[in-house]
RNA sequence: GUGAUUGUAGUUCAGUUGGUUAGAACGCCUGGUUGUGGUCCAGGAGGUCGCCGGUUCGAGUCCGGUCUUUCACCCCA
């Protein structure tokens, strides 16, 4: 006999696991339909010509690639096995596991132009695979929840992210949160300032490593990928720089003045503030996070990321604005913004913190206890008077021991059980026991149900 | 993908330099209580020591491979 496993970097979520992810989906679901968010779907496979390409090398590798069904090897020669894998692959496989939620939904635009009425708005809760190494806060199967809006250039789309992120987070009470903001077009800028034009893509890719591995590190990288040191001293002045949102903006316009993308960036960031202001939200959680890069190379303008604070996970949502996305499926000048909830990281930090409510689970409120083949049709009818007045009810199963049936509820943490033997049927009256404080009594079913129904 | 690391009952973990029959707690089952759970008492079941191979008179313990866990790099939710 063989020990039955599951593949790495995937879960199995038990009942109390898939409360607690549900009142975080539910959260999530409801803040996006009040903001006017209408829910899609696409295939958990999507033909691979959609998705190579789309996250760069890096990504293709982490793509989960599909076996064509049948023989897939009638197809192939001899030749297409020593030409390689990249060669083998295209002959073997034509399609894969999503790999994010955003590039399908690219595809779903691009393929209903004709029937969407544009700005659109949706809003998508599947999950995507990566085969990348496993580590804490990180699978191989997880779920996004993703929102965009494609079809509009505003920028309270991005006063509108930010404050769902905020009400998200709320409605989930945690309260230690920051959401870090950025805008692309500020960091071309800086390169352009220190003289590193068109180096944007290694100047991302070493900065958003600041808060790890510190200054010194960071301007190793640099000068390993190619900067001057002349560049790295125009640059000292940005890390350094400290204050509010509107000082380093103050700071910002003075140091661009001969950038003309990198003060586009900051007139951005400033109306999005300015429309924030009419939020009237009590504290907004931003900071201006100039090393805040994401490596994702499809954002052109703002980018954000989500920390919680105090907890060692990675970001807990991420999301920006993308001018092309749709650009390589045939569909120019669709500029679009999006964020993405990761569900699995906001699991943890839930965990850790201890911030879930008492009660997750929508528990049965009543067991009826076995008594026997007589006494069931009583316990039937009566099964069915508590459900039709809103109770969560059941009979257990089978005529066991007492014993066992009462386990039974005490371990479900049903919190009332209902006796139907001789006495009760003799009398009428049934048996109610509130298994919290042991007590007992007999009642009419009138009394028995709104006595249940008031214990909440 | 690169370099480390972990794996022993359902769960959390002990297990000495390689040495007889691999232990504990909790959980589970049975009984004490034939109509009463959560407390208590008595008893019981449950392990191919991740898997495959090697060294050895002898391997949970040493070696190799493989799978899994965690971590760093890369990248990311």
């Amino acid at each position: 006999m063989q020990k039955p496993s599951i593949p790495r970097g995937t879960r199995d979520f038990g009942p109390l696991q898939m409360a607690k992810r549900n009142y975080i989906f539910n959260t999530i679901r409801e803040v996006y339909e009040q903001y006017g968010f209408a829910q899609l779907e696409t295939p958990t496979m999507e033909n691979l010509s959609v998705l190579t390409g789309k996250y760069g090398d890096e990504g293709d590798q982490l793509l989960f690639k599909v076996l064509n069904s049948g023989d897939f090897l009638s197809k192939t020669q001899a030749q297409d096995y020593s030409a390689g894998s990249k060669t083998m692959l295209t002959k073997i496989s034509e399609k894969g596991l999503r790999y994010d939620l955003t590039v399908p939904f690219a595809r779903y635009v691009v393929m209903h132009r004709n029937e969407i009425s544009f700005p659109f708005k949706r809003y998508q809760i599947q999950p995507v695979w990566r085969a990348d190494r496993p580590q804490r806060g990180r699978y191989r199967e997880f779920y996004q929840c993703d929102a965009d809006v494609v079809g509009t250039n505003s920028l309270l789309c991005e006063a509108e992210i930010i404050a769902m992120i905020n009400e998200v987070f709320n409605g989930l009470k945690l309260s230690d949160f920051t959401i870090k903001l950025n805008n692309r077009k500020i960091l071309v800028g800086i390169t352009e300032v220190i003289g590193a034009e068109g180096k944007e893509a290694d100047f991302c890719v070493a900065i958003d490593k600041l808060d790890k591995i510190g200054l010194d590190k960071v301007n190793e990288e640099l000068i390993q990928r190619g900067f001057s040191q002349e560049s790295i001293k125009l640059l000292k002045p940005v890390f350094e720089f400290e204050g509010t949102i509107n000082d380093k903006l103050a700071f910002l316009k003075d140091y661009f003045s001969a950038s003309e993308t990198g003060l586009q960036g900051v007139k951005e960031t400033e109306e999005i503030l300015s429309h924030l202001q009419s939020y009237e939200l009590e504290d907004n959680h931003l900071e201006l996070d100039l090393t805040l890069a994401r490596g994702l190379s499809y954002y052109t303008g703002t980018i954000f990321e989500v920390k919680a604070n105090g907890v060692q996970i990675g970001s807990i949502t991420g999301g920006g604005r993308y001018d092309n996305l749709t650009g390589v499926f045939g569909l120019k000048d669709i500029s679009g913004v999006g964020i993405s909830f990761g569900v699995d990281r906001i699991y943890d930090v839930l965990e850790e913190l201890d911030l879930y409510p008492e009660s997750t689970a929508t528990q049965v409120q009543v067991m009826i206890v076995n008594f026997g083949e007589e006494m069931m049709n009583k316990g039937i009818a009566l099964l069915q008077g508590l459900r039709k007045e809103g109770i969560r009810a059941e009979m257990y199963p089978d005529t066991a021991k007492m014993k066992k049936q009462m386990s039974y509820a005490n371990n479900l943490n049903i919190p009332f059980v209902v006796l139907i033997g001789e006495d009760e049927i003799a009398t009428g009256n049934y048996t109610l026991k509130n298994m919290i404080d042991g007590e007992q009594a007999a009642y009419k079913i009138n009394d028995l149900i709104s006595k249940i129904k008031n214990s909440r």
